[in-house]
DNA sequence: GCAAATATAATAGCATTACTATCATATATG
DNA sequence: CATATATGATAGTAATGCTATTATATTTGC
């Protein structure tokens, strides 16, 4: 996923905190490694250093923030014992757009979330999903699904589809939200509310009855 | 969306059929007019005569899938009476798979929908969506999704949702379509049985309710 | 049937993108 | 203090995403 871990060394926070930024700013498709290198100070070459490619930059962002969401939903669910209320916990998580920014100095959580619930799709839907499965790159956001799928189970047993079930709420609710600022005829709500939220725990639950 | 019509001249409709069918082998991103000129053996400057970006065909491209999914719409509710079938025979048009290629000569309606399922996000995920958006590139998908929200309050004339239940059926299907050939931890289904259209009218039966 | 309009071909060019390579210098480590 | 490692400075290259120009076909309107 990388050319050398970015977490080691200043030069490479400095290439995660500032991407972040400027991928939120241009978006992905205008952001270029010459305008990070701009942004940061440093040459070009010493950013394709850390990474081979945007892609892959892409997609290093995108396991970052899903082994994240994994730490807080072990976090949100640690000591309750219900099933349904972990799973409502969780999938605030999930639907929820994140508001504080706190963990991880060099990562600006709010925005790297804005980034993956518009961007994301980008770093899978391409030619190459394939060999980038096989090499692991998308593990954590696998595994944050697979969790909430077990929970599900754990609530209905016979429940055939707990998969396919968050990964449509959880790209649903992405989506929706970025419909809500953008393309509104494609939801009902607009972005003040918080609607998003309440649908998807909703439709979830009424799925797994 | 189109510099000159397409569908007005041959070089127009072999871009079409030609770059259905590259973007379909070669991903948007790989895909490039200069490859796609090489293909239709004419020169890069010509296919710029008739759209001024690769961007601006795939939403040409999107677009024109609505229209025709619009029209398969009408014909397959035509002549019913139940809203709750009508409902049902849409959200078949619209989650499963097209296997047939009629309509029009130069279009590979086949083609066209795996294209649209895996690349048309490309098409409104980008920081242009707000002026396109405004331009009407997206009218002819909104319409759609409109249509079937109608047909949901005439069955339930109490739902809140109607509009972003549907988006997240139609652009939920497709992803799950994808997962099924390429992620399959994210979903439940290989890619041979045909599961995800009856979970998302389940899906829609029960909102609804 | 001819002039004028329109469409396409042929070719060139240019700034940006997405890299790769090389060599020098700074910094850390053992 | 030597050596390894990380970064900086600079150059270069093929491909991408266009725009421009001129020439040649083809269509159309009178």
């Amino acid at each position: 996923m990388y050319l050398k871990n970015p977490d080691t060394s200043e030069l490479g926070n400095s290439i995660i905190s500032n991407s972040i930024e400027l991928i939120d700013e241009l978006g992905f498709e205008k952001f270029t490694f010459k305008k990070l290198s701009i942004k940061i100070n440093s040459p070009e070459s010493s950013i394709y250093r850390y990474f081979k490619s945007k892609h892959t930059l892409l997609i290093y962002l995108t396991s970052w923030y899903w082994s994240w969401t994994d730490y807080r939903l072990v976090l949100t669910t640690i000591n309750i014992n219900s099933p349904k209320e972990k799973l409502k916990r969780s999938l605030n998580i999930l639907t929820e757009p994140v508001l504080e920014d706190k963990l991880v100095s060099y990562v600006n959580e709010v925005l790297l979330h804005k980034i993956i619930s518009t961007e994301s799709v980008k770093a899978y839907q391409t030619k190459d999903v394939d060999e980038e499965n096989k090499n692991g790159c998308f593990t954590t956001y696998k595994n944050v699904v697979n969790q909430i799928a077990n929970l599900i189970l754990e609530i209905n047993p016979t429940f055939k589809f707990p998969h396919m079930l968050i990964s449509t709420v959880v790209e649903g609710s992405h989506r929706q939200r970025y419909y809500s600022a953008h393309i509104p005829s494609l939801t009902d709500t607009k972005s003040n509310e918080d609607v998003i939220s309440k649908f998807y725990s909703e439709l979830v639950f009424k799925m797994i009855k």
